[in-house]
RNA sequence: GCCGGUGUGGCGAAAUGGCAGACGCACACGACUCAAAAUCGUGUGGGAGAAAUCCCGUGUCGGUUCAAGUCCGACCACCGGCACCA
């Protein structure tokens, strides 16, 4: 029944999108809050006649494959794959309706196939290139490490203290898209949390860049500048800042140690050895490492025999090298501001250098309060020569433009974004489609002398390489069965080990090539899916971009909030290079998205097999059916926000359920016609208006994702129910209906062995309410006296105001109260309240 | 440190600025039963009262309003993200 057809006439297409998992070989509650609570949405949306589609599949790629396998003595693929089949059968008894028809996993070569073609396409666009890289390095394993296996900076096997090696990588230039990254940010309606990670993951900030030149101290005898002495300058050191403003406060510079000043300045440091002791003292640490330790205390050196000049002012400033200042950010160098940067000032306050104040917080004063910590607010320029009085804002406007004249200072936006390491020294992953040829890299050395064709050739152990992109027709490269899948002791991946399949025939020469051994990220494959979704056995194309145009972009994505930065970036970023190539017309992927809550175990607390407060769904299945647990999870807390499981609340949801299937015994003439339509009867009795507020109350209450009081909206329909002594077939078919989506096997089961219908509950419409019908002929006026309730009565709907204020005043409750005090004012609010405020 | 989020009965939680605690769990009492479970019924924020009813109550303090859980300001606690990002 949910095999979903990519057209259905008169019926709007809806990929309701949930994260596809990972099959660590388990089903538990939370994949069940995941994907059984949302599936509610998808039955309730088809019965509002969209054409949805509720897809399925597997991100299967990734460590723990490897490390289960190593465990098991067994491979990765077949661990995965029989995981695969045991979380299908899980899933499928949530009796979800899931178009299984459409399945995906990332492991299957027809998928991952295309993961290969796009890494091409990024090649080809240039998007896609090899750089140095950090990675985690464990100096006993000899292995490279993940992220993941490395646990306080040791490695997770051996416990050794883990170090940062430079390799050659693949990377992926997102930083190209950083600011539509951002910008194309604002119409999507996504929590403004997630909105705000992925703004801060990007990082943008707005500010200059400025030449600070260098030159040697022997030449400098006054802190005026001749022009002899610029001459004679041997360099200069580019910093960024955002505080442009404070330049006039400048009083020394500090570079990363990595910087190459210190490298191309070396023979002019007097203390040369010095800060080259202090220099590899900061090489052996990782960057986590000297973040940890230098955030506690800042050390650093000055670089003796150098001085630098304040463009603004031509001062002379001292040089130094602490660890505080990161290589990765920026340009690795900043002007020191103590006055007005809390690290800079900690720096200045422990060597004793300069702190000059720039910035006044309190201007129109004449005297500046004095600092007894830096100020980082903003305020108005003092000592800044012809820049004083400005406001902060203003000043940096003014300056970067008097510095730009100058030829020394430029406006500049950085991020923090990196570009994306998707090389991965390990098995279980795509290959990456590349080759790599020797005869080509050497016979075509001397041609390429155009430095932007250099990129295409690479040297390994000092021979040149070129650098060849499998063709189209040649994917998918499929991965290799290997029997030692552990990384090889030299650091390359485990495909190193495979010589067979390395070995390969060049393309272009015929001479002998060996294939990339690196894989990609698992982030690589999951970033594209739910293009695939759209078409999902093609044969020729990753997806038909007529079916792409049908479908995307999804227009709600339900997922965890773990995923707020690296997933929904990495798709978003994929999303516009796949709409740049021309498959696509559309920015942004996600027009929805909301984040699910997590269920923590019935002490509060996460749930972990450690703890031993784990939930199987399995066994609640068994003891109460998919229909109750499903149910129960709708119910029981708001589902954008975490919840603890309770193990006894679970029967109010099986109560409810055991309940609407006693009610048919209610049911008047229990012949029922199974032509019967739904219609709800009554002459606008309380039952009557009951229904049609149900009918509003759930549907709205779905559409935004209030699963829990669309339930009891339910629980309230049939505590009214229950109270009549029989039941038109009708009203009951109406409830039943409108538990459908929740309960759907119960609502068959009811459907077909009660009201004796041929044909599926689930090709039913949603029940349609009348707005005319949504109240009775009265409504329950609230009476307040100065704000507090002390009164209600019935009043006929529809009685204009001065009349209700008549009726109210005759009451005599409320003339009791009113007493012998004056009534200021009566403040209605029509079929709701009346206040009466006295004197 | 910065940025988000959340604070409401014994518990999970509801409340377009308009009756705080809907709905459910748990509990208590009652009905059914020899009895228990299940089921059904009644009650259930705190305090006073025989009762009608009244007073207090949504993390704390203050403000706006006829009316505040909801809006504004300051603070406290917990959870999450980012973090020498210049």
């Amino acid at each position: 029944m949910h095999e979903t057809k990519d057209k259905a006439r008169g019926k709007q297409n809806f990929m309701l999108l949930t994260e596809f998992p990972y099959p660590s070989g388990d089903l538990h509650i939370g994949h069940w809050f995941s994907f059984a609570v949302p599936d509610i949405l998808a039955r309730y949306y088809r019965m509002k006649g969209k054409n949805v589609m509720y897809p399925m599949g597997f991100d299967a790629f990734g460590l723990p494959a490897e490390n289960a396998a190593i465990k098991r003595n067994t491979d990765p693929r077949s661990w995965t794959e029989g995981n695969i089949k045991f979380m299908t059968k899980q899933l499928e008894s949530m009796g979800a309706s899931f178009d299984w028809s459409r399945r995906i996993s990332t492991i299957d070569p027809e998928y991952y196939k295309w993961t290969q073609w796009l890494f091409l396409k990024m090649y080809e666009k240039g998007l896609a290139y090899r750089g140095e890289a950090l990675v985690n390095w464990c100096p006993n394993d000899k292995t490279v490490l993940a992220n993941e296996q490395v646990v306080d900076n040791c490695c997770e096997r051996c416990g050794t203290r883990i170090e940062e090696r430079k390799l050659t990588q693949w990377m992926i230039k997102i930083t190209d898209y950083a600011d539509s990254l951002i910008d194309d940010l604002e119409g999507l309606d996504w929590p403004e949390n997630t909105k705000l990670a992925q703004k801060n993951w990007v990082g943008r900030s707005e500010g200059t860049s400025i030449k600070f030149s260098i030159f040697n101290f022997q030449f400098s005898n006054n802190s005026s500048i001749s022009n002899k002495q610029k001459k004679e300058s041997t360099g200069h050191i580019e910093v960024f800042t955002t505080r442009v403003d404070t330049i006039f406060g400048v009083t020394y510079l500090v570079v990363a140690p990595e910087h190459p000043i210190i490298q191309n300045q070396q023979s002019r440091i007097k203390n040369y050895e010095e800060v080259k002791k202090y220099v590899e003292g900061t090489r052996h640490k990782t960057e986590l490492q000297r973040i940890s330790e230098a955030s506690k205390e800042k050390t650093g050196v000055e670089l003796k025999g150098i001085k630098a000049i304040n463009p603004a002012n031509g001062e002379e400033l001292p040089v130094w090298v602490a660890d505080y200042v990161l290589a990765s950010y920026g340009t690795g160098a900043v002007m020191a501001v103590p006055a007005h940067d809390e690290r800079d000032y900690e720096f200045a306050k422990k060597y004793g250098l300069p702190i000059r104040q720039v910035v006044c917080p309190n201007y129109p004063k004449p005297i500046c309060p004095v600092l007894d910590k830096a100020y980082a607010g903003e305020g108005h320029l003092v000592g800044s020569d012809k820049f004083d009085g400005m406001k902060s804002q203003e000043a940096r406007d003014a300056i970067t433009k008097w510095l730009e004249e100058k030829g020394l200072g430029k406006r500049k936006k950085i991020y923090r974004l990196r570009d994306w390491v998707i090389s991965r020294q390990r098995y279980w992953g795509v290959p990456i489609p590349v080759i790599y040829c020797r005869k080509c890299g050497e016979s075509e050395k001397l041609k390429v002398k155009n430095e932007k064709l250099r990129k295409n050739y690479i040297i390994k152990e000092g021979v040149e390489y070129k650098i060849i992109p499998v063709s189209e027709s040649d994917l998918p490269i499929k991965l290799p069965k290997l029997d030692d899948f552990r990384p090889a002791e030299d650091g390359r991946s485990p495909l190193a080990k495979a010589s067979k399949w390395v070995k390969v025939k060049c393309p272009n020469c015929g001479g002998k090539a060996e294939r990339e051994t690196d894989t990609m990220d698992t982030f690589v494959d999951s970033s594209w899916y739910y293009f695939r979704y759209t078409d999902p056995r093609n044969k020729k194309k990753f997806a038909d971009p007529k079916k792409i145009k049908s479908w995307l972009p999804v227009p709600l994505y339900i997922g965890g909030a773990e995923h707020n930065t690296m997933h929904l970036l990495y798709s978003r970023f994929f999303s516009k290079f796949i709409a740049d190539i021309g498959f696509a017309d559309f920015k942004e992927p996600f027009i929805v998205r909301r984040n699910h809550g997590l269920i923590f175990g019935p002490d509060g607390f996460k749930m972990s097999k450690s703890r031993g407060n784990v939930i199987d769904p399995d066994e609640l299945v068994r003891n109460f059916g998919a229909d109750v647990v499903r149910m129960y999870l709708a119910f029981m807390t708001d589902y954008l926000q975490d919840g603890p499981w309770d193990p006894k609340g679970i029967n109010g949801v099986k109560r409810f359920l055991e309940r609407v299937y006693s009610l048919s015994l209610k049911i008047k003439n229990q012949s029922a016609n199974r032509r019967t339509k739904i219609k709800i009867e009554g002459k606008n009795s309380k039952l009557e208006v009951l229904m049609h507020k149900t009918i509003k109350k759930v549907g709205e209450d779905l559409e935004s994702l209030k699963f829990n009081t669309a339930v009891s909206a339910l629980m309230i329909l049939l505590n009214e129910m229950e109270k009549e002594n029989e039941l038109p077939v009708t009203s009951y078919s109406l409830l039943v209906t409108l538990l459908t989506p929740f309960a759907p096997h119960m609502a068959e089961e009811i459907w077909r062995s009660i009201l004796g219908k041929k044909t599926s509950i689930h090709g039913e419409k949603w029940p349609k309410f009348d707005p005319k019908k949504l109240s009775g002929g009265t409504f329950k006026l609230i009476v307040q006296i100065g704000g507090k309730m002390r009164d209600s009565f019935e009043v006929e709907a529809g009685t204009a105001e001065e009349e209700v204020k008549v009726l109210t005043l005759k009451r005599e409750n409320v003339r009791k109260w009113i007493g012998d005090k004056r009534v200021e004012k009566i403040i209605y609010v029509p079929n709701r309240i009346i206040n009466i405020v006295l004197r």
